[in-house]
DNA sequence: ATTGACAAATTGGTTGGACCAATGGATGAT
DNA sequence: ATCATCCATTGGTCCAACCAATTTGTCAAT
């Protein structure tokens, strides 16, 4: 049989927080150490590794640097959801020092308006019927003008995630938080809420594709959603439009 | 004008290595620090920064958990290329202590095969001469019977990676290059290897679509991508099925 | 009983220093 | 020119101490 070329690998060093991190995150994954929970302190865990404290910070920052634990001082070491955790790069690619950086941004909503487009379809084909009950109490919060404005749009961007789970997939499940919670994030907010744009917008949309679904007519629903997608991508636009001329104004000023 | 939510922030406390942390990462993403150079050495850069070794090494800890550097003992810290940076959760989440988790393994597969549709259609819209020439290059890399077997099978995998140059779309350069390096993990390679797969076995699909492009019949090229797509998914599914396989031998045996 | 102020205990944050270990380049013998 | 050796550089780990924020418990005032 042909050598494989992988067959030797690169004499990796085993650094003392790399072993500790790792097994506290796939603690973590494996659900060992659920979300909200705590973890002991600094110093039970590090005699409980047998390492120094000092290394043992070190798997944590890690751990924090990816989103899997939130830590504050006086208080512990928190669990988050793995489904929430870390939007990776793209949030600094995006935010530029607490600004848009438009250009990237009309990149990552094209790849969000695919991704959608594809989750969709699976969601669609896999629901199950308490999942559309579940999209039709969003909806209902969406339209409720008694609510908050915030909490309304962010019932919106629940239908992204609540599509997510109709799919069964885990995968897209994370996209789907992770692009939740890009959306949800206080540049895109707020930058949003200069557009004063209306929470129902998007409630017909989102009828009309409940009503497809439940016809059984995949590919009417899809292209409702299809609609649903292209609305968020025309705020996203506008988004950029905006801070374009809040550049360019500002380039005048200068 | 109505109050809105992010009015007020959580107090957020300041700590030292996360001032270092984002003040590199920014430096990373602008490109002053160009993929391959060598950050100063940890006691010059604590000394630059005005922190401690300690805090600095945290900060450290953090940009190579998200893979933006590298760091080896004896040598330093070198900066990789952004597109590459860190598979996120999801490596850790299919590859379960070395051995593969087939179930996510289906989910990702899943999901990856939308996102390469969705990503070749622009591909096809966007592309530059140019780049159809490099993918000819990949093409007959993979028909080189003189190279090495897995020099092959990493040409094949490096085609996702020019599909997602010819987006122009950095998002989906990120992604494909993650896609990629997810391919080219240990473990997935090793299971590959067993399946005794020829990579000659893309070429003619290849070939199919770079001369319907060039036939302008874009539609035409996104069918042959399609099948390789589902190439590569099958290959996917056989490695889970070698998987579950393996595992019910390893239950009965116990 | 509720509230508020205060103190103490808990817990993370930071620092300085010391020493170990790997790398890479300089040095020198062949 | 080649190779082995040595050594300066650089990251890895540990230790001990102290700072700072949070939480909790206590007690007095209302």
């Amino acid at each position: 049989m042909a050598e494989r070329g992988d067959r030797f690998r690169p004499p990796v060093r085993r650094r003392v927080h790399e072993g500790v991190a790792e097994q506290l995150r796939d603690a973590i994954l494996d659900g060992a150490l659920p979300a909200g929970s705590k973890l002991p302190p600094e110093r039970v865990l590090a005699e409980r590794f047998q390492v120094n404290r000092t290394s043992l910070r070190e798997a944590l920052k890690v751990l924090e640097g990816l989103g899997l634990i939130a830590v504050r001082q006086g208080d512990g070491a928190t669990v988050l959801p793995a489904e929430e955790a870390s939007l990776d790069l793209l949030g600094p690619m995006i935010f530029r020092d607490g600004r848009i950086d438009s250009a990237v941004l009309v990149d990552v909503i094209e790849v969000i308006q695919s991704l959608l487009l594809e989750m969709s379809r699976l969601a669609i084909e896999r629901h199950r019927p308490e999942q559309l009950v579940e999209i039709r109490r969003l909806r209902d919060q969406i339209a409720d003008s008694s609510l908050d404005r915030e909490q309304r749009f962010a019932a919106g961007r629940d239908v992204i995630v609540e599509l997510s789970d109709m799919t069964r997939n885990r995968v897209w499940q994370m996209l789907a938080r992770k692009t939740r919670n890009l959306l949800a994030s206080p540049p895109l907010v707020a930058a949003r809420a200069q557009l004063d744009r209306d929470p129902c917008d998007v409630v017909p949309i989102i009828d009309r594709c409940t009503e497809s679904i439940e016809a059984c007519r995949p590919q009417a629903a899809l292209d409702s959603l299809r609609a649903y997608v292209e609305y968020l991508s025309e705020m996203a636009l506008s988004l950029r439009d905006h801070a374009d001329s809040e550049r360019v104004s500002k380039a005048v000023a200068s």
